[in-house]
DNA sequence: ATTTAAATATGACCTTTATCATAATTTAAA
DNA sequence: TTTAAATTATGATAAAGGTCATATTTAAAT
């Protein structure tokens, strides 16, 4: 037998890492397969063999890249959850976010997601649910937050994210981005 | 000479009005050309005797939804500023609004902005720049806001629409609207 | 080294769609 | 009622891109 488990293991992983990272840069219709297969250097070709489909594949690559971040990563253990948090806010209030490659697809994908099917619609809308319900129980362990408190702050650094990515203005960007940052930090008892 | 110079201004502004309907709903690529003119019964043909290509018309129609939108349409005299932004605060955080086609730009095209030409984003600047400068200038009449303030409650509003329309299940996109409005209202001076 | 199943690359197909050329139609004015 | 300029419709063109069929290459196991 050809090739290692392994290496077909990466080469898919690869391949999600890729569709990922253009996807939430310019949305589903923006990106081509091939662009996706050139970018991880391999050949629209070698793409069905590990996807069954464009569509398939932004479902796949949206919930691989959930895994990436630090909702589930970095689990507040030694870190208390204060400094998690803290930390979340400056990584996603960040100017790096915002033009980087990292990126959060409840931000970048937010207007995407809604021509996309069900499947995929779900997979955003846990993933919502994910980094609400993280940040309510992290910050109800040093501080009192109310859920209403929790969401609506959820939606402010998105809609931050969201917004920044489609201005032109650095400095706006980055004023908008300091003054939820502040906001955030007031409401989750002054980190 | 055929045809008034009346009806052909009429003709255009049906084009824009459903050209950014479904553009609001779908995305620039999700939208045919076909499509926007079949939904004001015209075909396709006479698209171009009234706009230079679909980018071209994704642009002026972002305009012409500003246009229509309350900010530049009521502005507070008989009404008290105080009420022109509940009034804004209930609208914009409805159910309808997420739903419905009269539908804000900066959170329905978010996303969308990201991968348009320079001139569309400039005019998406704009309006995001005058949306929040008029609740600003409001909200001042009659409490104090500080900017920070009035930046992250623009963001956060445009934030919980854009999520929701993602969301599938309807709680949850209630709850999150209700929690904005909220949150909102408290930070606008108690509305 | 040979074998061979799996992975990858190449070329082709077919649909979709923006755009243009041209024909048909409309209606204000003569 | 006729005219003519503008609008609208129809058909054609061409490009882009998702997907598939097939050829080629790869490397684990014998």
């Amino acid at each position: 037998m050809p090739y290692s488990k392994d290496h077909t293991q990466r080469t898919r992983q690869k391949i999600l890492q890729s569709a990922y990272q253009l996807f939430a840069a310019k949305g589903f219709d923006s990106v081509t397969v091939n662009q996706i297969m050139n970018h991880c250097r391999l050949t629209r070709g070698a793409f069905y063999g590990h996807f069954k489909s464009k569509a398939d594949l932004y479902n796949e690559a949206l919930q691989f890249a959930v895994g990436q971040t630090n909702l589930s990563q970095t689990k507040p253990n030694e870190t208390s959850e204060k400094e998690w948090l803290t930390r979340l806010l400056d990584d996603y209030l960040s100017i790096e976010h915002v033009r980087g490659e990292c990126a959060c697809p409840l931000a970048f994908l937010a207007t995407d997601i809604v021509t996309r099917d069900r499947a995929t619609q779900k997979t955003y809308s846990a993933v919502f649910d994910g980094m609400n319900t993280a940040i309510y129980n992290y910050a109800n362990r040093y501080t009192r937050c109310s859920k209403a408190e929790v969401l609506s702050l959820t939606a402010m650094i998105i809609g931050a994210v969201a917004v920044s990515r489609a201005i032109k203005d650095k400095q706006t960007v980055l004023n908008l981005l300091a003054s939820c940052r502040k906001e955030a930090g007031l409401k989750l008892g002054g980190i």
